[in-house]
RNA sequence: GGCGGCGUAGCUCAGUGGUAGAGCAGGAGAAUCAUAAUCUCUUGGCCGGGGGUUCAAGUCCCUCCGCCGCUACCA
């Protein structure tokens, strides 16, 4: 609880080094990369604000048998392959406004001189020894199986015949290290974060813990860090990548700066791979005789329409595209706001939109929209000054409030807590909201003799909106320093501010204000509203009217028609389908089970009006992949080519009701 | 299977043994500075089921149901 997080270098400037895991490059950069870059970046951000000296690493791991693999799908060799993908990452770290201090790529020199220092340092503390291993191997699939994991002599994955091989290999005492590790983590309450997972790890600790095989035989896999000692063998990518943590900033080449940075404050993890954090490189570290970072941050995963994100489902999310649809701040705004850091969230186009709007456009956009506009209006378009005389207890409220983040939002900050964080300068902007209507400058500016007031009020909007910008700056970087600027105070959010800009009243009265585009346009929905559900029926147009008449009646029999079986269903869920103009995606309640049905009544229906409706579904048609999605049922409606009227009900009735 | 977590309003969730809450969505109204953005009021809960402890249980215990996570070295 009482975290010993204070660092021992305080005498000089406070540091705080974050790293992200590097990435690997056997693929495109997609959302979940990007979250966990955005988090370290408003971290490193915040950090750089409140003057801490901040170094910030990501980079790329682009050795190993996948890449290799990877590379050669594409005829490429390794390193080629490695270099594209590298481009890749740059780019969109470029455009998601990344300020990472360094980049690291485990191909290059630097890095694998390091790798090779920590191995001849391990060989010398006789922490690695060699051992055979014999288990089954998939020769094309390239990979060993467990006993257990066999089917019938074939590999599990292929389904081809796998071979009993065995091989000679360097392996790390990690077993040794066990009880250790379990006392540090159990002492460092702030380890390993979130606490679940703290207590995972202490539960995956509970059994043995077995030796890490660390090399791999050349002959079998070239493209990694060759041992110093041994040619035959490459370093197994696990610990070449976990190495780069140490070897940027300056492991066994630079004594002063490595004293500097390590131990890191955090690395940010995605979960999957906290384990391999959590022991392999704490254990490593503690055979190299070095500190354990400090924090150990393992954040969720993002599903995409409440469905795990993966390629053949071809639903992972770009988020290059969702930069260029949104905005890169929006798109940074959601994804810290949307989910509390280290749970799972959903992505989607319905949520994001939601928040943008509610709260980026109307609340805070549209305040500092507002506020300008009434300073130029009613104050000549600069700052005005706030005389003592005009001052209310509702101001002092307001600036209380302001000054209040700094405690609130830093200590959310400082457990990691985004959202949280968002939360707390969002109490300001509703605030601000309200302290609009309540002191309501337009009355004011109709008598002259309010004009005291009327400028403590305006001045009070506009220093809220400075303070505010402060904050939300790691967060929003470009629409926050636009913010000041339009402000009138000149003051670069990227380096440490000084401990007045975080109090109130540095806005120098006086300044003229620049009042720009919105800075955030609503986005506009499809369709507004379908009017009520008790809706007069549509008239039907001529042509229905005249297609009707022209069809020749043909019957069916009552046996037919029983063998539809109609039910009466509610809407659940409904979202856009990505790429479809037509398509909603519905879950639909029938009662006995929740049916997902694709309709195509996108262009009648924004898609959250539809939820709660009653409708009818056709529940023993054909199941169909619609836009690879799978339709269990159709719901009925009016229209032919187009959708005049969803077919309802107009009393209510319990969802699975037979329809007949 | 083992260990752990979750189940609260239509949705997402907060809730230290003491009168069930927030945001969004829904409904009604006010205002006109603003991106029709805002503000005020408001509808809505067998707190998963059952049992127990207690003066008192969403909260603690047991049990059942449902959902989820971890179970390494992918050699």
């Amino acid at each position: 609880m009482k975290a010993s997080s204070k660092k021992a270098t305080s005498r000089k400037r406070k540091t705080f080094y974050i790293t992200t895991p590097i990435y690997y490059v056997n693929d495109v950069p997609h959302i979940g990369h990007a979250y966990t870059t955005i988090a370290a970046d408003v971290l490193a951000r915040y950090k750089r604000l409140r003057g801490y000296d901040t170094f910030f690493l990501t980079g790329t791991d682009e050795h190993g048998q996948k890449v290799q693999q990877a590379a050669s799908k594409k005829g490429l060799d390794p390193q080629t392959h490695a270099d594209r993908m590298v481009a890749a990452f740059k780019e969109l770290w470029k455009r998601l406004t990344i300020s990472n201090s360094d980049f690291v790529r485990t191909t290059e020199e630097r890095h694998k001189r390091v790798v090779q220092e920590v191995l001849r340092r391990l060989q010398e503390t006789h922490v690695l020894y060699t051992a055979s291993y014999e288990g089954w191997y998939c020769l094309p699939d390239e990979r060993f199986w467990a006993d257990d994991e066999v089917v019938e002599g074939k590999c599990p994955e292929c389904g081809r015949p796998v071979e009993r091989i065995s091989e000679s290999n360097y392996f790390f005492k990690m077993s040794a290290y066990r009880d250790r590790l379990r006392r540090h983590i159990r002492r460092h309450s702030g380890f390993i974060q979130p606490e679940s997972r703290r207590n995972e790890v202490l539960g995956f600790l509970e059994r043995p813990l077995e030796d890490l095989c660390i090399s791999r035989p050349r002959a079998r896999l070239a493209w990694g860090i060759p041992f110093p000692f041994d040619p035959d063998y490459v370093t197994y990518v696990w610990v070449d990548a976990l190495v780069n943590y140490i070897s940027v900033p300056g492991y066994g080449t630079d004594k002063r700066r490595f004293a500097k940075w390590w131990p890191a404050d955090v690395h940010l993890v995605g979960k999957d791979i906290l384990t391999t954090h959590a022991v392999y490189w704490s254990t490593l570290l503690m055979a190299l005789g070095l500190d354990l970072p400090k924090t150990l941050f393992a954040h969720g995963w993002w599903t995409v329409d409440g469905e795990k994100m993966s390629k053949s489902r071809g639903n992972v999310v770009d988020p290059n595209a969702m930069a260029a649809e949104y905005g890169t701040d929006a798109f940074r705004y959601f994804l810290l706001r949307e989910v509390p850091f280290g749970q799972d969230g959903d992505f989607s186009k319905p949520a994001i939109t939601a928040r943008y709007n509610s709260e980026l456009a109307n609340d805070l956009g549209n305040l500092f929209s507002r506020t300008l506009t009434m300073i130029e209006r009613y104050a000549g378009g600069v700052v005005p000054e706030p005389h003592p005389k005009g001052v209310k207890a509702e101001d002092r409220r307001m600036v209380e409030l302001a000054k209040s983040l700094y405690r609130t939002v830093g200590s959310e900050m400082d457990r990691f807590a985004f959202h949280r964080a968002l939360r707390e300068i969002w109490a300001l902007v509703d605030f601000a909201n309200r302290y609009v209507e309540r002191s309501a400058p337009w009355d004011l500016a109709k008598e002259p003799r309010n004009r005291v007031r009327l400028d403590v009020v305006l001045y009070h909007l506009a220093e809220t909106l400075r303070i505010l910008a402060v904050y939300l700056f790691p967060f929003m970087p470009t629409t926050a320093q636009r913010m000041t600027t339009e402000l009138g105070w000149a003051t670069s959010l990227e380096q440490a501010l000084k401990p007045q800009d975080f109090q109130w009243g540095r806005l120098k009265p006086g300044r003229p204000v620049q009042k720009g585009k919105p800075l955030f346009p609503r986005i506009e929905l499809p369709q507004t509203l379908p009017e009520r559900e008790t809706a007069a029926p549509a008239t039907p147009s001529k042509e229905s009217v005249m297609e009707l008449t022209r069809t020749e009646p043909s019957f069916i029999s009552i046996d037919e028609f029983r063998k539809l079986d109609l039910r009466v269903g509610r809407i659940v869920t409904a979202e856009k389908i990505t790429g479809a103009d037509k398509l909603l995606k519905l879950s639909v309640d029938i009662g006995t089970e929740t049916r997902q049905v694709v309709a195509g009544i996108a262009t009648k229906y924004a898609p959250d009006l539809l939820i709660g409706k009653s409708v009818v579904l056709v529940a023993n048609l054909k199941p169909a992949v619609i836009r690879g999605i799978e339709s269990q049922g159709m719901i009925l409606a009016a229209g032919d080519k187009t959708v005049e009227a969803l077919a309802t009900f107009i009393e209510p009735v319990e969802p699975g009701t037979r329809v007949k």
